[in-house]
DNA sequence: CGCCAGGTTGATTTCGCTCAAGCAATGTGG
DNA sequence: CCACATTGCTTGAGCGAAATCAACCTGGCG
C-alpha cells in the first residue's frame, strides 16, 4: 500500500530556465516557443512512491524530468506487474500516448525524488504543428525507443535472469555508475530488487540469487544497494558469450 | 541455410498505382510527391526465403510491402533468434533504422511471395523535410508500434505458452482469419510453426504441444496450417481470464 | 525412389516460480 | 527507550512449465 505524501504546490517558477532541456529534443524550440513554454509550464516536485499518471488515464500533456528517476509501469488484472522503461534528467513522459492519440497505457511511479515540468497537450500539439523540426526530434527519439524496446523484448524471450541483470546492472551503469582510479566500477543501484525483477521479467526471489551467484563467480561485489566491479570486461563478456 | 533464389531484375513500373498507400502514412504525400516517389521507387518481388535486408546493414530506404508477408527478426550470437515484428500489405519496413539514424538492427525474411516497393533514403529524408504532415504520420505510426512492442514484452515475461499461442491466433485472425456463415472462424497458418516459436519466444516443439492441448481442450481444431475456431468467445476469454 | 525439412512425441533435465520461514534495518507508538 | 510492526532481502524445499535431447513420422520435391 503506497502512502501519498501531500503534494506539494504546483509552481509557475520556470525550473531554473531548465537548462537541461536545450540538450534534448526540447532544443528544437524557437526563442518565442520557449516563452510560451515557460508561460504554460507547470512544475512541481514528487516524491518516492508517487504516481504522476495512471494506466487508462487521458493523456492532459507532457512531463519533462527536471531530474530524478521514474518508472513508467504496466500492471496486469492478476497484479502481475512490469517495468517497460525508466525515465532519467531530460527524458520526456507522455509523449507515446500524446503522438499515438491513446489513452496513457502505463503507470509513471517515481522512484527516486523527482522534479517534473509538465506542459499541457494543447500547448504540446501547438508547438508540433508550428514548428516541424520539434516533430523530427521526437520522431527519432521514438524509433530509438522502439529499438530499445525490440532489443528488451529478445532479451526476456531469449536470456537466462542470470544474464538479464547483467545486462540491467550494465545498462543502469551510464547513469549510476562511477569509475575509480583504479578502474574498478561502482554502480549505486537506485532502485529496489523487487524493482529490478520488475524490470527484467522475473521474481525478487530470483534476482536475489542471481545476484548471489554473480558474486559468487567473483564477478561482482555486493554491498547495500551499490555493486563493485573490479573486472569489467569479464563481465561483459559473458553477454557477448551467452 | 537459406537458398537464396537469384532476385528478379527490379522494375520501374510504379506498382500499378500503389493504391494501398493512400490509406497508410504516404496518404500525406502531395500529388507532386508522389510523381517524385513514382519517379524514383523501385519495386521488386521476393520469394519466400528471400532476405530483404540484414542485422548490421547500413539503412539504404525504405520498403513498401505492396503485398505479402515479412518478418522482422533478430538473430543472437548463439544462434538464437525472436520474431520482433511482422510486415503486412501496407506496412513500410525500414523506417526505424532510418529515423533513429542507426544501422538496421534486425533482418528482413520474406515468408510468403512479397512485393517491395523501395524508395532511397535521400528522397525520404526530402519528403520529410519539405512535408511535416508526413513526419508526423511516421511519429503517429512509430508510437503506436512502440505501445505494441510493449505490449508484446509483457506478454513474453508472464504468460505461458499456451496463452502467448492463442494471443498470436488471435493476431492472425486479422490478416488471415475468414468466417463463415455459421460464425465459424478459419485462421490459414501463413508461417511454420518454427516461426510461430520465433514469434511468442518459445521452441518449436512447445508451439506443437500447446497447440495440441489447446485442440484436446476443444477450443481449436488443426488440420495443415488451418485453425478452426467454432467458439471464439471461448478462446478470447482464455485471454481475459489468464 | 530417397532425401530432407517440418512436425510429432516421449524421456529427462533445468530453470525459475511458489510457498514459507527467518533476519536485519528502519520506523512507530506507548 | 524499548516492544512491535513493517519492509526488503535472503534462503530453503518442492513443483511445474518449458527446454533439451532424441527418435520417429510424413509429405513434398529433386
Amino acid at each position: 500500500m503506497v502512502k501519498d505524501k501531500p503534494p506539494e504546490h504546483p509552481s509557475k517558477i520556470p525550473c531554473q530556465k531548465a537548462r537541461y532541456r536545450t540538450e534534448t529534443e526540447w532544443g528544437a524550440l524557437t526563442r518565442d516557443e520557449i516563452n510560451l513554454f515557460d508561460r504554460d509550464v507547470v512544475c512541481k516536485t514528487y516524491c518516492s512512491g508517487e504516481t504522476i499518471f495512471v494506466e487508462g488515464d487521458a493523456c492532459k500533456g507532457l512531463y519533462f524530468v527536471e531530474h530524478g528517476l521514474v518508472a513508467v509501469r504496466k500492471t496486469e488484472i492478476n497484479g502481475q506487474s512490469t517495468i517497460v522503461r525508466l525515465a532519467y534528467q531530460g527524458d520526456t513522459l507522455g509523449y507515446r500516448p500524446l503522438l499515438a492519440k491513446e489513452n496513457h497505457r502505463a503507470t509513471a511511479e517515481v522512484i527516486n525524488d523527482t522534479h517534473i515540468c509538465f506542459i499541457n497537450a494543447k500547448t504540446m500539439r501547438h508547438f508540433l504543428r508550428s514548428n516541424p523540426k520539434l516533430g523530427m526530434r521526437f520522431l527519432e527519439h521514438t524509433a530509438l525507443a522502439l529499438g530499445q524496446a525490440e532489443e528488451r523484448m529478445f532479451q526476456i524471450a531469449a536470456l537466462s535472469v542470470r544474464t538479464r541483470i547483467i545486462h540491467l546492472v550494465v545498462l543502469l551503469r551510464d547513469h549510476y555508475g562511477t569509475i575509480t582510479s583504479d578502474g574498478t566500477l561502482f554502480v549505486d543501484l537506485p532502485m529496489s530488487q523487487r524493482d529490478m525483477a520488475d524490470m527484467i521479467g522475473a521474481r525478487p526471489e530470483s534476482v536475489s540469487r542471481a545476484l548471489r551467484d554473480i558474486q559468487d563467480d567473483g564477478l561482482i561485489h555486493l554491498s547495500g544497494h551499490t555493486v563493485r566491479v573490479d573486472r569489467v570486461d569479464r563481465l561483459v563478456e559473458e553477454l557477448h558469450h551467452h
